[in-house]
DNA sequence: CTCCTGTTTTGACGTCCATCGAAACAGTGG
DNA sequence: CCACTGTTTCGATGGACGTCAAAACAGGAG
């Protein structure tokens, strides 16, 4: 469970690392708390107008989000539907509470929701 | 106290983005894991041994953790001693919940520990 | 003043990233 | 089959990042 007062292991750190890069950007953190807050599948052009940034660039970030598993996809027809991915709301909160060195009292456990395990 | 709907504002999508960006490095992560852990002033040799980067490159990394305040430096006679801003301990995991749509309810105000006010 | 130790800064190198516009892809409807 | 709409992928561009070795800086001891 990693109580040590040594670092976190290498590649702890690397998971976590790239769970706040998926965070690091500006826009990403707008898609994320847009379909947070939302509570709601989102198709991206709906995404695209609450983003001021093009279109293909807004893709990319879901792509990103979606990579680490914050955001789930949906195809229905034509378009997709973005969502929030509930394990990650509880989740990724802990992962800042296990860094800043604070047992993570929220998530008791989280599975691999985020985990690259596609 | 941002309570809207809608996307995140984009200077706020900012400000939080860069939070997560300082972590948004395993080493970076390490580090900081380490000084919260240890709850004592290290310095940098002490970090560097406990990481496996060369000690530029931790110099480096901790005076990207120092602006955004993830850190706290202390010089004392030729060394320097640093050690983890507790107020981020606490503030940190809250922009986390803020940008998963939740209510932050561990830290009650934040004052501005982590903004870029030096 | 001169060495020594601990740290920051500099310069360089390779890699990754955000963004855009254009092109390709995929369903749906005529 | 063809047009249309929503989305992803491609190629390019400019900028930022992590890392290192070497050089510059600073405080303390002889």
């Amino acid at each position: 469970m990693d109580t040590e007062k040594g670092p976190l292991g290498r590649s702890a750190a690397v998971e976590y690392a790239s769970w706040f890069k998926a965070l690091a950007d500006p826009t990403r953190v707008q898609i994320v708390s847009l379909l947070a807050r939302q509570g709601r599948p989102m198709n991206v052009g709906e995404i695209v107008e609450a983003v001021d940034v093009g279109q293909s660039t807004v893709s990319a970030h879901l792509k990103v989000l979606a990579e680490v598993r914050f955001v789930l996809a949906d195809s229905r027809g034509t378009a997709r539907y973005y969502r929030i991915n509930d394990a990650c709301v509880g989740c990724f909160p802990s992962a800042a509470d296990v860094v800043m060195g604070r047992p993570a009292p929220r998530a008791p456990t989280c599975g691999e929701p985020m985990g690259d395990t596609s």
